[in-house]
DNA sequence: TGCGATT
């Protein structure tokens, strides 16, 4: 864990630190553990594919079947080299398609021709698919997302609108899990000067009946932004701080310390198997969007203010939201405290050294008084939580029992918190940074360099290291 | 206003 932290704390100040923690992709690293055709045994049994071998993927298949029910429909087109039924990665769920290569290309082929839509397997209400996976084609750029469709309209629909425009390898329907369109579609052209050609010529240029709005024709989301979509979706669906609430350009350094502190943090807690399934999954796509960004793709120059455009698939609010509970570590709680904010509050976390607050409009007095209201994370936390990052014993403790002012040097003081602010919100705030279970000077460093100017509404966040006690009595 | 079931 302290070494987690350590790398944040140089993260923070080199944003490439992330991309060598082993999130890059790896394509076609598939291991063979859950392919289904190699012989164990004699080597020489082991199959070798073609080098321009195709890996298809198989869609709408049935839950209940497995590799070795799959593999006597598809063995007939020629040797298969592996066939994979798709899981989930935390629940081992079947996820109702698979990929397979055979050993030929040609045998990929046939298996296509004879089988893409010309069957229906059991209990299935559409297809089946078998086509190149995505990991083949490479062909974001000619793929198309088409919006604002009728929901009735079908596939053959979609076609005949597009057709004029070149050649389509590719239309698809989305549809809700009862078979029900959602009113979009994929188009994928042979090329990408089709593709470009069909969005000059549909973008806008009609509303289908019952369509809140004229035909959206454009590219589909790369990777990078379906990624950052899903991520998206889940942090809302679990209530938790949305990353990507916060422009990246006004508040860069809070939304990367917060991504990169969560998912380390999180990361570890997964290690030490306290987290659900859900949140694992929220913990890796964490660290998969903290790399995305670390690679600036939402870097994009955009402030709440600066009325510019907004990137697909990312809100960008008038006021930063408010980060909410992360709800993991067993911090559901908060904890007991008087009420009526003063405009500043004393604030614990575990750092050293001095740090000179630098706020422009810093000329507000320390009698603003400490008053408040302190979640504190005793020292009894920090040695918890150490155990978790190892072995997992306990669960994390709750919400400390009573206030208590850390040690000297390790205690924020945060002026100009917005009236509204009580200590659930300023505990959200700050709780990556350091009530949690970092206990190294780097955590109040990084909280004070992040959070020291930060714009809430109107306000300007003032946030220094509270001064010693007998420093503080100037008379 | 909706971006697939894709290692």
């Amino acid at each position: 864990m302290y070494i987690k932290m350590a790398t944040l704390a140089n993260g923070q100040a080199d944003n490439a630190s992330l991309s060598t923690n082993g999130l890059g992709s790896s394509p076609g690293s598939a291991g063979h553990m859950n392919g289904l055709s190699h012989s164990p045994g004699n080597p020489s049994t082991i199959p070798m594919k073609d080098h321009d071998a195709i890996k298809l993927f198989i869609g709408q298949i049935p839950r209940n079947l497995d590799e070795k029910d799959l593999k006597p429909l598809f063995e007939e087109f020629g040797k298969i080299y592996e066939l994979t039924v798709l899981k989930d990665r935390f629940t081992g769920m079947h996820k109702g398609c698979a990929f397979l290569t055979y050993c030929e290309r040609e045998s990929a082929l046939k298996a296509q021709s004879a089988l893409h839509e010309q069957k229906t397997l059991p209990g299935m209400n559409r297809p089946i698919q078998v086509k190149p996976a995505d990991s083949e084609s490479r062909g974001e750029d000619r793929k198309l997302f088409v919006g604002m469709l009728n929901k009735q309209q079908s596939e053959d629909d979609v076609r005949r609108l597009f057709e004029a425009f070149g050649n389509i390898e590719e239309c698809t329907i989305l549809r809700g899990p009862d078979g029900n369109s959602k009113g979009c579609a994929f188009v994928k052209y042979s090329s990408h000067a089709e593709a470009q050609a069909a969005i000059n010529a549909l973008h806008g240029s009609q509303t289908m009946p019952g369509a809140s709005s004229s035909l959206v024709v454009k590219f589909a989301d790369t990777d990078k932004e379906r990624t950052m979509r899903r991520m998206q979706q889940m942090a809302g669906q679990m209530g938790m701080f949305n990353p990507m609430a916060i422009p990246f350009g006004a508040y860069g350094a809070y939304a990367q310390a917060l991504m990169q502190q969560q998912a380390a943090l999180m990361a570890s807690v997964a290690q030490g198997g306290y987290l659900n399934p859900m949140a694992a999954f929220a913990a890796a796509q964490m660290q998969q969007m903290a790399a995305l960004n670390m690679n600036g793709l939402a870097a994009a120059p955009m402030t709440p203010t600066s009325g510019g455009s907004t990137p697909p698939g990312i809100t960008a609010p008038a006021v930063p939201s408010i980060p909410s509970p992360i709800g993991v570590n067993g911090f559901t709680g908060l904890p007991p405290q008087a009420n009526g904010q003063p405009a500043a509050e004393a604030v614990f976390a575990n750092g050293i050294h001095p740090y000179p607050a630098q706020s422009p409009t810093a000329a507000d007095p320390l009698q603003q008084a400490y008053a408040g209201v302190q979640p504190y994370a005793g020292p009894a936390y920090p040695a918890a939580y150490g155990q978790i990052s190892q072995a997992f014993p306990q669960p994390p403790p709750m919400i400390p029992q009573q206030q208590r002012e850390g040690p000297e040097g390790c205690n924020l003081l945060i002026y100009h918190l917005p009236q509204e602010f009580g200590d659930a919100e300023l505990m959200q705030m700050f709780l990556p940074f350091g009530f949690v279970s970092f206990d190294n000077p780097a955590s109040a460093q990084t909280a004070i360099q992040a959070m020291n100017g930060f714009q809430i509404g109107m306000k300007r966040l003032k946030v220094q290291l509270k001064r010693p006690k007998d420093a503080n009595r100037p008379y």
